[in-house]
DNA sequence: GATGAATGAGTCTTCATTCAT
DNA sequence: GATGAATGAAGACTCATTCAT
C-alpha cells in the first residue's frame, strides 16, 4: 500500500479501466496515487509503459480468477459453465465495464504494436484455456464456445445487463 | 464536398473511427476538413455533439449496408449468412477497425447517457433485424446468432483477421 | 418590443449593467435579444458603440428618474433628501448593482476617450443638478453633498445594503 | 525578480489593476511575466485564484501604506487628514486608477462570493481603521468621514483629478 | 432591413514529459 | 528513491467582426 510503484499501478489500472486510457491524465493518476509527478517517471518510462504494466498485471489476475472459478468443477462441461459464472461475477464486481483488453483495443491503432501484442496474447491465452478444457471437442466447437464467451463479455457491457452471459451460458450448456 | 458541415462530419467520422474519440483533437478535425475552428462550433455545439452526429450517421449507413447485403438472398438462412459476408466486406474496406459503436462504448462511462443510448439503440436494431429474419426460430436461436454475429465483429478486429467471421459463419450455417 | 435595434439596446443594457462590459459577449446579447448576429452590426457599428448607446440612454433615463423624485418636493433640503430616496429606490429595483457609469469606468482606460467622456459628462450633470438645487449654499457645501451622494451609491453596492444611503441622507439632513 | 510565482503575481496585479480583470488575458500575463503558460497553473489554480492573490496582497500593501501615512501624525484630526494625503499620493503614483477593490467589484456578480468577500473585508478594515482613529466621535461622524474618504477615491478616478480629494479633505478638516 | 455562414485570433486550462535538487 | 518546478504543445471552446445573399 505504501510502495509508490505499486500504488501508481493500482491507481492507473482503476482509471484506465473505468475511464479509458486517453481520458485519463497523468495528473489524475498521481493525485489519486498520492505520488509526486516525477516519481511516476522514475518507475515507468512513459504513460504507455504504465498502460502496458496495467495490461500485464490484469492478464495475470484475470486468468487466475478464471482458473479459480473453473477449478471448482472437474467435468469439461461444468468447468466451461463455471467460466460464464466468472463473467457474471466480474460484471457485478466491476460494474459492467467489460473486458479491459478489448476496451483498450478500441483506443489502439496498428502503430501501437506493443499494446496490440499484449491484448492479442491475452485473448489467445483465454482461447487456449477454453480449448484445453474442450480437448475432446472439434475445433469448431472450441471456437464456437470461445466466440460465445467473448460476446457474453462485450454484450453485457453494452447493455449493462447480465442477460447476454446467461443466454450464452444456456446456449453453451445445450451445446456440450 | 464543399459543404463545410458535411466535410466536418466526414472528417471527424473517419478520425473518431480510426483513432478513437479522445485521441482525436478538434485541431486535427478542422485541419483535415479545411475549416476554421469557429466554423465547427457554428454547426456542432460541441465535440460530443459531433460524435453523436457521427454515430447517428454511421447507424443509418451501416444498417443500409446490412440491408443491401442481406437483400440479395430471400431464404432466412441465406440472408443471415449474407450478413456475415457484410462483416467480412466491412473488415476489408475499413481495415479491421471493428464496430464503431462498440469502440466508442469503450470510451464511454455511465455519465455519457446520450452516447450510450445511441450505441445501445444501434445494437438493439441490429439484434431486431436479425431476429426478424429468424422469426420462425426460437428466441434462444435468435440470440445465439446475434451473439455470434457480434463476436465475429469484435474478434476479427482483435486479430486483424477474417477467421472469426468465417468460423462464426460456419457455425451459424450448421445451426440453421 | 419588436424593433430589433431597441431590443438589442435593452438586452445589452441589462447585460452590460449586470455582468459588466467585458464579461458580456456579443453571442449572449444577440441570443437574448432574439436577433441575428449581423443585425447587430447593421444598427451598431461595434460592441463599443453599443456600450455608448447604453450609457447615453441610461443617462437620460436616470436623470429623468432623479428629476421625478426630487420634483415631489419644492424646498431645497427636501429635494436633496428625495434624491437619496431615489438611490434607495434604485438599489431595490436593480439589486444593488450600483452606478452603471462608475462600473463601466472601472473597465475603462485612458485610451477609451469617448466612453470616458460620456461617463464624466453624466457625473458633471449630476453634480450640476444637485448644485442647482443648492444655489444658496457655498460651493464647498454643494461638493460635500455631491460627494456623500456618490459614496452612498458606491458603498451600498459594495455592502449590498441600504445603510450607506441612509447614513449619508442623515448626515446631509443635519447639514442643510 | 526571478521567482516566477512572485513575478506572475506582480504582472497580473498591474494588469488587473490598470486594465481590469476580464480585459486581461492569461496570455498577456505570462508574456509580460516571461513565464510558460503551464507554470501559471502550477502556482495558481485558476485565473480567479490569481485575482484573489492580487486582492489579498493589495489589501496588505495598501493598509500598510495607509498606516505609514497616518502614523506621521498623532492627533486624530491630523491623522485623518494624512489619510487623505495618502489618497492624493496614490493618485499620483498610480495615475488615478482609483480603488483596486471597487474596480474589481464592478466586474463582480453575486455569484463570485469569494471575491466579493475579500473586497468587503478590505473596506470593512478601512472603515474600522478610520473609526479607530475617531473613537471619541459619534458613529455618525465616523461614517461621515468614511463616506467622504471613499468618494474622494472614486471621484478623483472619475475626473482624473485631485480636486475631490482636496475638497473632501477640506470638508473633513472643518468637521473635526 | 435582415440573416446565416464563415473566420483568425483569442479565451482559459491541461497535456505528457524533463530537469535540477 | 523521491520531488517540486518548469515547459512547449495541445486541449475544447468563444471572441468580435465581415460578407454574400
Amino acid at each position: 500500500m505504501s510502495d509508490p510503484k505499486q500504488r501508481l499501478l493500482e491507481t492507473a489500472s482503476g482509471l484506465f479501466y473505468r475511464q479509458g486510457y486517453h481520458a485519463t491524465g497523468i495528473n489524475q493518476v498521481i493525485a489519486e496515487a498520492g505520488v509526486a509527478r516525477a516519481s511516476l517517471y522514475l518507475h515507468y518510462e512513459s504513460k504507455e509503459s504504465l498502460l502496458l504494466a496495467f495490461l500485464q498485471q490484469r492478464h495475470t489476475d484475470w486468468m487466475e480468477g478464471l482458473k479459480t472459478f473453473t477449478g471448482k468443477a472437474s467435468k469439461p462441461r461444468e468447468r466451461i459453465l463455471a467460466a460464464f459464472d466468472y463473467l457474471q461475477d466480474n460484471n457485478e464486481r466491476e460494474d459492467f465495464r467489460g473486458c479491459a483488453f478489448l476496451n483498450i483495443l478500441s483506443e489502439t491503432t496498428d502503430q501501437d504494436t506493443a499494446i496490440l501484442r499484449v491484448i492479442q496474447d491475452h485473448k489467445k491465452d483465454v482461447r487456449a484455456f477454453l480449448a484445453d478444457i474442450l480437448t475432446k471437442e472439434k475445433q469448431l466447437v472450441q471456437d464456437h464456445v470461445y466466440l460465445l464467451f467473448e460476446s457474453a463479455i462485450v454484450e453485457s457491457q453494452l447493455y449493462r445487463n447480465q442477460w447476454p452471459v446467461q443466454e450464452a451460458k444456456k446456449v453453451v450448456g445445450g451445446l456440450l
